[in-house]
DNA sequence: GAATGCTCTGTAATCGTTTACATAACTGTA
DNA sequence: TACAGTTATGTAAACGATTACAGAGCATTC
């Protein structure tokens, strides 16, 4: 016995379950039943079964099972962006959960790269993956295999255009914008710019929208050119801030759609010899850990992104075990808080 | 013909090889073969089973593929936490030379955790994944199953005590610290405190002994009660700060190991009031986004981890593919670079 | 004592590929 | 013409698990 089980390892061989049935005198099946269904395999047999397993150190070859049950109990999540902080809470809330829950998680980021958008694609396609979890906002060409509905697909913080009928779980982008605006004519503020995120991005969309609407509430004109594009990136943050400095008439307030923009924005402005919030306020949106340490502390729109994550992996879950059939366009909207820190103040002094 | 493909798609079963053979009037063999080596089928068979391919939508199975082949083309990329945003780039890099030479990667994070462990261990043990890529610190109790030697293991940023025979890949911790130290010291400081890393890892001591030498040489005292307990986090460098302000006889300069604990340390001197560099000067290490952008910008030691990732990651590829079987302990040291920013400055002149 | 039901286990088909081996159809050479 | 050497294809056996089905053994019921 013990010789078989060296002359495996010799082998480099990993041992079966057919070692295992051999050596617990039982056949596969009841192998296979004593780990999948313990309670239908008699008490002496189990453990019997376990001392085998125990002995030779078997673990069921992932391949063979997937090829058999049609399931891999794999998770492909895509992201815009693996090296974003943004994503670094979800990604982690994302990961906690769908590993309790017994899923591996496969990690992708396409670029806009057909020949990665293809890999992934043939993740999805080959089996390899049960469901799919998009952060990216743009969808592969074609919108992927993925439309064919032969898995599960649920969305995070980013809605899609052409899956319009998919779970989707973010914050209310259009609400929390109005908020921070509302909350910046709130300390006396009536030129407030914004830099946007990227266009095509709905979520970016929203939040001018937001801000729009909150000016317009308060009867201050939406003045188009204080609306400055940006993609989310300190670079498009410093940018912005070029452009304020080179303005005569400037705002007194700066709203930039996330910290990132906000904090290279703000880098720039006191490297420009500004002082905030003395001379101008800023405000962030996203709340990523960077924002409480910058100096100033930026007041900005928290994200509850754990809970994202969290809440996402388990409706993903829900529907790969078939729990939930409900193939309702269910759009959660998870309240998000604003945070006052210190990067906005009262508008400076006018002189006159 | 087409009524059987949409047959096919009605039972939401997908194609198999079969199906594609059936339609080109070939062997599943022959349709194997094409695929993997073209050149060994006659063109006009080639073409009609592309043609068949193309019209089925055929993707082959994975689980059939890694069953019969004994290989998954997975990477597993085991992190000290998936949040940090020192490994973003790293994650970045890795991702990308593996996705671009057929790899799907798979990130995980044990946090300590058995249960969690145990779960990449079957990745592992299971046939999951082809090789792993080590960036955790500490290795799952008793040394993973991985020890087996049965699939290639690489080590990136992090020496693992148990598994030195393994190819390494980092920065010289050693001679990174050593020079910053130096700087410092050519700036006129004498009192240099240091913020270590996590007294278990490795490369935190070896940024210490780092440290130590360059007082050392400068023929200053190594002082032990100048290096302060730290974790890599923000909020231990936070701690630094207030074991700074508590003491009578400050240091001049402060030197922590990592970005992150620069920047908690930064904000929670400014936020007592002090001023930097002027009251007290700040370096940080590791050279993350982030510290660039904050006021004052970081005076740093720049890490590739690029590069890192991008060698750690080409390395595992050719041990996977048997290229590379020199089992040689390789330990690859990649230059790193001091750039000097705003956070150190000369020590205050002493009042007398 | 036969019929019925229950619990436990075994037999063998199946999942979708890859690949060693066999075969067939050619080409070229003696 | 026969034989060897190519080249292109097919046949069928794996890979390692799960699971429908069947059967054995035993207790219970009429």
């Amino acid at each position: 016995m013990s010789r078989h089980a060296s002359a495996l390892a010799q082998k480099g061989r990993s041992a079966t379950i057919r070692d295992v049935a051999r050596r617990a005198g039982v056949s596969t099946a009841t192998v296979s039943r004593a780990l999948a269904a313990p309670e239908q395999v008699a008490e002496p047999t189990r453990t019997r079964v376990f001392a085998a397993i125990e002995a030779i150190g078997y673990t069921p070859n992932a391949a063979a099972r997937s090829l058999r049950a049609q399931s891999s109990k794999m998770v492909l999540a895509l992201l815009p962006g693996l090296g974003n902080s943004f994503w670094n809470v979800i990604i982690n809330a994302t990961e906690e959960v769908l590993t309790r829950e017994g899923y591996g998680v496969i990690f992708g980021d396409t670029r806009n790269d057909p020949r990665r958008e293809a890999h992934y694609d043939q993740l999805v396609r080959g089996g390899t993956v049960d469901g799919v979890l998009l952060f990216a906002g743009r969808l592969p060409r074609e919108g992927f295999a993925l439309l064919n509905e032969t898995i599960p697909i649920t969305l995070v913080c980013n809605e899609v255009p052409n899956l319009s009928n998919l779970p989707l779980f973010e914050i209310d982008n259009h609400e929390a914008a109005r908020q921070m605006t509302e909350y910046l004519i709130g300390r006396g503020h009536r030129r407030i710019a914004h830099i946007a995120g990227p266009s095509p991005n709905p979520e970016a969309a929203e939040r001018i929208r937001g801000y729009s609407d909150a000016l317009t509430a308060a009867g201050i004109a939406f003045d188009e050119s204080l609306v400055w594009p940006g993609n989310f990136s300190f670079a498009s943050g410093a940018r912005a801030a070029e452009r304020y400095l080179a303005m005569t008439d400037r705002p007194t307030a700066i709203f930039a759609a996330s910290d990132e923009m906000a904090i290279g924005c703000l880098k720039a402005l006191k490297d420009a010899g500004l002082s905030i919030p003395k001379d101008v306020s800023v405000a962030g949106f996203d709340g990523i850990d960077y924002s409480a340490m910058y100096d100033p502390a930026l007041t900005t729109i928290i994200q509850p992104r754990a809970e994202l994550g969290r809440l996402a992996a388990e409706n993903l879950v829900r529907r790969m075990r078939r729990e939930d059939m409900s193939d309702a366009p269910t759009r959660t909207r998870i309240p998000c808080s604003l945070v006052v820190r210190e990067s906005v103040g009262p508008p400076p002094a006018r002189p006159r």
